[in-house]
DNA sequence: ACCGGAGCCTGTTAGC
DNA sequence: TGCTAACAGGCTCCGG
């Protein structure tokens, strides 16, 4: 759901309303949705304090802040966040709102009640053990390689796990392995060193792809204005299942992998 | 250290 | 048609 590609969608759309503006305090109703104190303890600590940069890592949004602290919020599967009038009628499942100094509010909207809201003074409390970020200029071939330093799992799992490379979830985990031409049941510690190239090359070009296409709004992810992105038509294999392989025409298949659907097509992604 | 599986959640969908 | 059970997948935690 929310991957690299749709938080970075939702961080562009946020930058201009939130830069500069300072917030005037905080309501929630649902305080586990606040991981690193009490809903109390967060609104004491950030009122008053302004936005100084929006930004990203992997699928973690960053508010840094006046004060020295650090915002995050982690969208996780349902999350979903606007800037509108705080006369704008509140929407179902909105569990935390930030007022800000404009009358306007962030609101963090999450059906299923993963998301999560950090506030803290060292980043890396949270981020510490996050992999590189596949889109910046750092992640070169070399940098991919040194990650499968001691790793054995399916190739499907490991592109999953964060702390491999950050911001891949489902949906471009699965695409990648296409483009790569790698099945996704294959052990990381079989690949060739011409299948590492194709990896790397694959993950940038999907994470680009959904980056251009403003995200994929496949089951219920929308951009923070409501309309959706457009990723969602240039799928290869992602709920493509029994349909034709746009290379070879081979069905896409599905499994479960690691508890995941995986698709992928039996002909062009080898064993 | 690494790996796989359970658990957290609720709206939607599949199946009887 | 109406109900229930399974499913969706982000991450953390736990045991092997």
């Amino acid at each position: 759901m929310p991957e690299l590609p749709e938080v970075e969608t939702t961080v562009r759309a946020l930058r201009r309303p939130l830069l500069g503006r300072t917030f005037t305090g905080v309501r929630n109703y649902w305080p586990r949705q606040i991981a690193t104190a009490s809903p109390e303890a967060l609104q004491e600590r950030i009122v008053g304090q302004q936005i100084e940069t929006v930004d990203r890592r992997g699928k973690y949004l960053l508010f840094h802040l006046s004060g020295g602290d650090t915002l995050i919020i982690h969208l996780r599967m349902t999350g979903h966040l606007s800037v509108v009038d705080r006369e704008a009628p509140l929407a179902s499942h909105t569990h935390t709102i930030f007022s800000l100094d404009d009358s306007r509010e962030l609101r963090f909207r999450n059906v299923r009640k993963f998301g999560r809201v950090y506030l803290v003074a060292d980043p890396d409390e949270v981020l510490g053990k996050l992999g590189p970020e596949p889109l910046a200029p750092g992640f070169t071939v070399e940098r991919l390689r040194e990650q499968f330093q001691g790793r054995s799992k399916q190739m499907k799992s490991l592109l999953l796990d964060q702390t491999f490379v950050a911001g891949i979830g489902n949906i471009y985990a699965d695409e990648a392995l296409f483009y790569a031409g790698i099945h996704p049941e294959r052990p990381a510690d079989t690949l060739t060193e011409a299948e590492i190239v194709a990896l790397h090359q694959a993950i940038r070009k999907v994470l680009q792809m959904g980056v251009e296409r403003e995200g994929a709004s496949i089951d219920r992810y929308v951009k923070p204005d409501g309309s959706r992105g457009s990723m969602q038509n240039a799928v290869a294999v992602y709920k493509r299942s029994e349909q034709p392989c746009y290379r070879c025409g081979t069905p896409i298949r599905r499994i479960i992998l690691g508890g995941r659907s995986t698709h992928f097509c039996p002909i062009c992604q080898q064993a």
